[in-house]
DNA sequence: TCTTTTCTGTAGTGGTCGATACAGAAAACT
DNA sequence: AGTTTTCTGTATCGACCACTACAGAAAAGA
């Protein structure tokens, strides 16, 4: 049952949670192997045998975020009941979990990876990627809302789509600036009062 | 009148343009001094003796963006003769200009530094006040409408400012992630569907 | 106990970073 | 013409980058 070897000294889940917290603050680029290795508390030969590399380590860094403090999008737009509904959850809990104390400020995913320099192409298209889809999937449940008869046959899905996201990346930008959560949530307000009058 | 020893064999407003672009589309840490002085045609020595180094020339180029490509927001705010109009003309000045070719897409002061390293701290600090100035004057504008009886006694100018300021910076990252013109006008639209009404 | 396997820390690798020392070239001043 | 001043290109500088070779340590299997 335990593997062959000398045992890992480290959590591994524990240290990557710390390597995501780096790559959150200080983005890929700007996150050092330095800085990684000495918050995640090993030496860098640990970090390349368990992780593979910076590049894979941003990658699983990125899934352990979705499912932690980025899972908040997928969830409203998973389980609340109305289009509406989805995207003012979407909008107040994400800001919620911007302002938190006990990590960086805004969303790993906006702030990570916004510049590019040629050599980090390939993390910058993947964390781009992942902007596209979520906001794919946000008009997938605008379009729901339509066939659902929430919105009318001629609402512009695609608009709206494009503002909310619009609005969900600022929001990171404003929180990264200092913006505190009621500051964030009367800028929601203001956002929802977008929302196509029936 | 001429200046005693041998001339400069370049002109400096040209390829402090050429900086600019590549602060732009790299950021500050992500813009090499190789790549920076390629595209300048110059050497190091005759970057360092015009410039004075990296960060004095990025300063340059965050000021010579300010009053050309960069200029929209304050014009806006100086010219238009409505609050709720000097809003919408920041927002659409500033999307066509995101998207124009020719340039990086989206806003030199929203990317060029939403990262920070430590060791770039100062950079970052001065592209965060510019971005908070900016939210001030737009601030400023809006407690002018209410004073011009434009808006309500009771409008919310902080959560406006916090509001159209959210807008405006997303639309810098939606430019970034490749949306068109017309995508971020039809985003405004929907922005702009939030001012108070009479 | 002895071998095998895997992890650990030390101490580097070559490469690139921002920034410069230096010598020759090109202008103005005398 | 000769001196002074400033710019230009070459050829680096030490520091840091991501990454790894290597040997010793700690476990399982024989």
């Amino acid at each position: 049952m335990s593997p062959r070897g000398r045992p890992r000294a480290f959590d591994r889940e524990k240290v990557l949670a710390e390597a995501m917290h780096v790559f959150w603050e200080r983005g890929y680029e700007g996150a050092s192997l330095a800085e990684l290795t000495a918050a995640m508390g090993i030496n860098p030969p640990s970090l390349y045998a368990a992780f593979g590399g910076k590049e894979s380590l941003f990658r699983e860094a990125l899934e352990l975020y979705g499912v932690t403090d980025g899972q908040y999008t997928a969830r409203a737009l998973r389980e609340q009941p109305t289009a509406r509904a989805s995207v003012e959850a979407m909008l107040r809990d994400n800001a919620r979990a911007y302002c938190e104390p006990g990590h960086p400020t805004g969303c790993m995913v906006v702030l990570a990876a916004t510049n590019y320099t040629g050599a980090s192409q390939g993390v910058h298209d993947y964390v781009a990627e992942l902007r596209a889809a979520t906001k794919d999937k946000l008009r997938k449940r605008l379009r729901q809302g339509v066939e659902e008869g929430e919105l009318a046959e001629d609402a512009d899905v695609g608009a709206l789509a494009t503002f909310y996201t619009t609005v969900l990346h600022g929001l990171s930008l404003q929180a990264r600036d200092g913006a505190d959560r009621a500051e964030l949530d009367r800028a929601i307000d203001l956002a929802m009062a977008s929302w196509p009058r029936p």
